[in-house]
DNA sequence: CGAAGTTGCTTGAAGCCTGTACTATCGGCG
DNA sequence: CGCCGATAGTACAGGCTTCAAGCAACTTCG
C-alpha cells in the first residue's frame, strides 16, 4: 500500500525528488477546477465567456491605475495570451459594444482599447458575483493559509521568471 | 504609493478580504506561465501538443497502477476535460498510431484506450525532458517550500471540492 | 419481454488559442 | 530623402475546448 508498482529502481541512480512535478500537477488541478467553475458560472449567469470577462476586467484594472486605455500588446501581455488571439477577441467584444477601439493619434500602428460605458456597466454587474465565487472556492483557507500561499506563489513566480530568463533560446 | 487610487470606501461597509481573489490571480499566473512554457517546449522539441502529451501521460500513469487501458470517461475525468473534447483528441492520436482504441467486450458502448508501443516509446522519450523542465521552473523552491505548497494546495483542493459539492445546481 | 430511464460516447456549432507569415508604420542613419 | 531594422498589429491554418443535442447500448422494473 506504499507506492504503486513501478519498474525496479536502479539502486545506483540518484534518488529523484518528485515534488516539483507533483506540486505542478496539484497546482494545475486547482487551477483547472477554479477556472472551469468560473467559466461555467459566467456563461450560465451572465452569458459571457471567461476570456471576454478577463479582457473587461483588465481594462477596468488599467483604468483604476489611471491608465486610460491599453494597446493590444499591453493587453495581451497582461492576459498572457498571444497577440493574434486578442485581435479576434477584441473584435467580438467591439461588436457587442463592450469595448471601443481607436488608432493612436501619435502612432498609427497602435490600437488603443477602452471599456465602453456598456462594458463598464456589464463588468460592474458581474464583479461582485465573481468575487463571491472565488471567496466561496477558497473558503476552506484561513488568513494564515492565504499569507503562506501568497509567499509561496510569489516565490514560485520568481523561480519561473528566473528559469525563463536563463534559457530563452526563443 | 500604498494602494492605487480607487473609489472612496464606504466606511460603514465591511472591510473586504481580497486575498482569495489575489491568490487566485497569482495561482493562475503561475499556472499559465508553466503551462505555456511546457507547451512551447513540447512543440519545439518533440512536435507534439500539450493535450496529446497529457493523454499519453495519463494512459501511462494508469498502466503503472496496473489499469490496463482507460475508458473515454475515465480519461476525460483524469484530464479534467469534457467527453466531447476527448473524442477528437483520441481520434488524432489514434491516427498517429500513438494510441489504440477498442470496444469493450462486455459493454459495447465503452471504448477502451491504450498506449501503443509507439506511444509508450514516444512518451518515454519525452518524459525525462518534461520532468527536467518542471524541475528547472521550480528550482527556486526549497524542500520546505515544496512541503508547504503541497499542504496548501491539498487544502485548497479540498476547499474547492467542498464548495462545488455545496452548490451543484448543475 | 418491453417501455423508461441511465450511461457512454459522438457530433456539430461556436469560440478560444497558438504559431507563423505577413503588412503597415515608425525611428534612426547615411 | 530613402533604406533598414524594429515594432504593432492582423490573417490564416491548425488544433483545442466547451456546450448542447443526439444516438446507441445497457439496466431496471412492471
Amino acid at each position: 500500500m506504499s507506492t504503486p508498482l513501478t519498474e525496479p529502481r536502479d539502486p545506483s541512480a540518484p534518488i529523484r525528488n518528485h515534488e516539483p512535478l507533483r506540486n505542478w500537477l496539484r497546482l494545475l488541478a486547482c487551477s483547472s477546477l477554479i477556472e472551469g467553475e468560473v467559466r461555467r458560472r459566467l456563461r450560465r449567469e451572465y452569458g459571457i465567456t471567461l476570456p471576454r470577462f478577463d479582457v473587461l476586467a483588465q481594462l477596468d484594472a488599467a483604468m483604476r491605475e489611471s491608465v486610460h486605455g491599453l494597446t493590444m500588446s499591453q493587453l495581451s501581455r497582461r492576459l498572457m495570451v498571444t497577440n493574434g488571439n486578442l485581435t479576434g477577441l477584441i473584435e467580438r467584444l467591439a461588436l457587442e459594444g463592450l469595448v471601443h477601439r481607436a488608432v493612436s493619434a501619435t502612432d498609427r500602428r497602435i490600437q488603443i482599447v477602452r471599456l465602453t460605458t456598456a462594458g463598464k456597466d456589464a463588468l460592474d454587474a458581474m464583479t461582485p458575483s465573481h468575487e463571491a465565487w472565488i471567496d466561496s472556492l477558497f473558503a476552506g483557507l484561513t488568513d494564515d493559509d492565504h499569507a503562506q500561499l501568497q509567499l509561496l506563489l510569489g516565490k514560485l513566480r520568481g523561480s519561473i521568471r528566473t528559469s525563463l530568463a536563463g534559457e530563452p533560446p526563443s
